[in-house]
DNA sequence: GGCATCGTCAACCATCCGGTTGAATATGGG
DNA sequence: CCCATATTCAACCGGATGGTTGACGATGCC
C-alpha cells in the first residue's frame, strides 16, 4: 500500500472514521472524548486514530496524560486532485462552480458561467 | 455497508481501480482490453469492474459479446461533496477551474475568472 | 505513596479483500 | 455446426480489517 492516495481513501471508506473527522472539524478532542459517542471499545476508537493518522488525516499530540487528536485537512488535497481528473466530465460541478466563483469574485459573473446572455 | 460513501471511498482505495477509472477517462473500453496492461487474470479485473459498478463510478453495457464499460463520474460528486466540508482548509482549485471554463465556454471567460480586467 | 484516569498493546476472532485457477456460459464468425 | 472469443462463476487461499477483552505503562491528583 505505497500510493498515499491508497491510505487516504481506505481511511475515508470507513462510516466510523468520517464521523471522527467531521467531530474534529468542530474542534480537537482528546481520544476519550472522540470514543464517547460511539458505541465501540475506546481501544477500537484508538486503531481508528492510528490509521486516520497514518493517513495523514489527523495529527495526534499529546500534552500531559492526554492526547489531542486534531485535524489535517490537507492530506485531502491530494485526494480531491486526483478526484479532480474526473471532474472536467461532471457538468453538476457547475454548481460548485458558480458558487465558489459568486463567492471568490462578487455577483455579475454568474450569467456568464452559467452560458446566460 | 449501507452509506454510498463507504463503497465510493472503498472502491477508490485500490490503485488498481484508480488505473482502470483513469483509463476509462480516455474512452469506453471492453472488459478484456480494460484488462489487457494489468498484470492480473481477466477474472480478478472482473472483479475489480464488478466493484466500480456497485459503487456507481462505472456503467457496464453488454453489446453483442462484448461488455463496454464507461465512466460514470457523477458517483463522485457525492464523495467530492462530503470532502468539501472539509475543502474550506484547501485553498481552492482555481487552476483546475479555470481550465474547465475556458474548455467548456471557449475564451474570453478566463480574464473575468482570474480577476483581470 | 497510592489511586484513578488516559491511552495503547497483545492476543484472539470473524469477516472481507484481492488474487488464483478451472469450469461454465454466452455470442459471433466461417 | 463447430470453434474461437468474451466474460463470469465457483471454490479456494493468504493476508488485511474491524472488533473484543484484559493486562499494561504513563501521568496527574490528593
Amino acid at each position: 500500500m505505497a500510493d498515499p492516495l491508497d491510505t487516504v481513501f481506505a481511511a475515508l471508506a470507513d462510516p466510523t472514521r468520517r464521523a471522527i473527522l467531521a467531530m474534529l472539524l468542530e474542534d480537537d478532542m482528546a481520544v476519550t472524548d472522540v470514543a464517547e459517542p460511539f458505541d465501540m471499545s475506546l481501544a477500537a476508537i484508538s486503531k481508528h486514530l492510528v490509521i486516520l493518522t497514518r493517513a495523514g488525516l489527523i495529527a495526534q499530540e499529546k500534552r500531559g496524560r492526554v492526547k489531542w487528536c486534531k485535524l489535517k485537512p490537507d492530506a485531502l488535497k491530494s485526494a480531491s486532485v486526483w478526484m479532480q481528473g474526473f471532474g472536467q466530465f461532471e457538468p453538476v460541478h457547475l454548481d460548485a462552480f458558480e458558487r465558489f466563483l459568486t463567492a471568490e469574485l462578487g455577483d455579475g459573473i454568474e450569467d456568464q458561467v452559467a452560458n446566460r446572455p
